[in-house]
DNA sequence: AGCCAGGCTCTCG
DNA sequence: CGAGAGCATGGC
C-alpha cells in the first residue's frame, strides 16, 4: 500500500471496495462554495488531518471506475504508522468506504422510489455519504447552517476557519487545519458576531467548545454509545437540537438507520420523489422513511442526490 | 418588498 | 406538552 516518495509527498495508493463512485461521493465539496477547511479542485480534494499536535496536509485523488475504484493520497510529513493511519482513516471516512452498498442496494430493489435510483444504469451506482472526519467540525458546521441559506452558512463558517483555524501550504493550495475545541473556547462571541454569525450561534459555538475543551462532554466516547443516547447527549448542549444530533448520527458515525427528517432538504426531497411536491411535515417524512429501515440513512442520502440532480438539471434547461 | 433559507431556544397557554 | 416569536442576513 504505501508508495514512494514523490516531489518531497509521501504517496499512498490503494483500491476501496467498489462500488464507490469517489468524484460523486465528493462532489458535494463544490456545491455551496469552498471551504477552506477542504478545497476541492479538479477533482481532487485537499485536507488537513492532527496527529498529536502536527498538522499533516493531504490530498485525495481518486481514479478508475465505480466498479475498479483506485485512489491515490499525498501527504507530507514524517512517514511513521500513526501518520499514514490518520491520514488513511480520514481518506476511508471522506469516501465513505464503511457504508455496505450491496445490502443497501438489494433491500431496497423493489422500492417504488428507491429502487430505480440505486440500478447500475442510474448514475447513483457507488455514491456513499461522505463522513466527517473531525465531529467538532461537524457540530461547528452543523450550527452554522440552522436556519440560514447553505451557501450563507458556508460563507460564515470560512470566516470562521480562516480567523481560527491553522493554515497549510501543499502543493500550492492553502488548505486549513479545522479549530481546535481549546481555540473557540478562548474565542470571544463578539469576535464571532464579526463574521456575521447571530448572537445566538456565536454562544452556541463558543459554548460548545468550552464543553468539549473542559471534557464535559466526549465526541468521540459517543462512538460507543447507542443511538438514543447519542441523541440525548448532544441535545443536552445547548445549540445543539434533534436535527443536527441526527445529522451528526448520520454524518459522522456512519449510523445506518438514521431519517433527519426535520432537515429541510430531506423534507423537500422527499415530497418530490414521494408525494409529487406536496408539502408534508417532518413527521409525515418519518413515516414514510419507515420504509426504507434498517438503511434509512443511505435512503435519504439517495433520495436527497436524486432530488438535487433534478433541480440541477431542471435548472441547465433553463439555461 | 417580502419571503424563505438543511433550527433552536425560550416563553406561554 | 404544542404553538409561536425571535434570531440576522443573503438571494430571489
Amino acid at each position: 500500500m504505501q508508495g514512494p516518495s514523490r516531489n518531497g509527498r509521501r504517496v499512498l495508493a490503494f483500491r476501496p471496495r467498489p462500488p464507490l463512485d469517489a468524484r460523486l461521493t465528493l462532489a458535494r465539496y463544490g456545491l455551496w462554495g469552498e471551504d477552506p477547511a477542504a478545497p476541492y479542485r479538479d477533482g481532487v480534494l485537499y485536507r488537513v488531518t492532527r496527529v498529536g499536535d502536527r498538522a499533516v496536509p493531504f490530498r485525495l485523488r481518486p481514479a478508475g471506475t465505480p466498479d475498479t475504484p483506485e485512489v491515490t493520497l499525498e501527504f507530507e510529513g514524517p512517514d511513521t504508522p500513526a501518520v499514514r493511519a490518520a491520514v488513511r482513516r480520514d481518506a476511508a471516512r471522506l469516501l465513505g468506504e464503511g457504508w455496505n452498498l450491496p445490502a443497501f442496494y438489494g433491500s431496497v430493489m423493489e422500492d417504488p422510489v428507491l429502487g430505480p435510483l440505486v440500478r447500475r444504469a442510474d448514475g447513483l451506482w457507488g455514491l456513499r455519504p461522505t463522513l466527517a472526519p473531525d465531529p467538532f467540525e461537524l457540530l461547528v458546521g452543523a450550527i452554522s447552517a440552522q436556519q440560514v441559506n447553505l451557501t450563507f452558512a458556508l460563507v460564515t463558517r470560512a470566516r470562521l476557519v480562516r480567523r481560527f483555524g491553522e493554515p497549510v501550504r501543499f502543493a500550492g493550495v492553502c488548505v486549513y487545519a479545522f479549530p481546535r475545541p481549546a481555540t473557540l473556547a478562548a474565542a470571544a462571541p463578539e469576535a464571532l458576531r464579526a463574521m456575521q454569525f447571530s448572537q445566538r450561534k456565536a454562544e452556541y459555538i463558543v459554548g460548545l467548545a468550552r464543553t468539549l475543551a473542559d471534557g464535559r462532554l466526549d465526541l468521540d466516547a459517543l462512538a460507543g454509545a447507542p443511538d438514543d443516547e447519542v441523541v440525548a447527549r448532544l441535545t443536552a448542549v445547548r445549540g445543539l437540537g434533534r436535527w443536527t444530533a441526527e445529522w451528526f448520527l448520520a454524518r459522522g458515525l456512519g449510523r445506518p438507520d438514521v431519517c433527519p427528517a426535520d432537515d429541510l432538504g430531506v423534507r423537500r426531497a422527499v415530497e418530490a420523489l414521494c408525494y409529487a411536491g406536496r408539502a408534508r411535515d417532518a413527521r409525515a417524512v418519518r413515516r414514510r422513511a419507515a420504509a426504507w429501515r434498517p438503511h434509512r440513512t443511505l435512503a435519504v442520502h439517495y433520495v436527497l442526490a436524486a432530488h438535487h440532480r433534478a433541480r440541477a438539471a431542471a435548472r441547465g434547461r433553463r439555461g
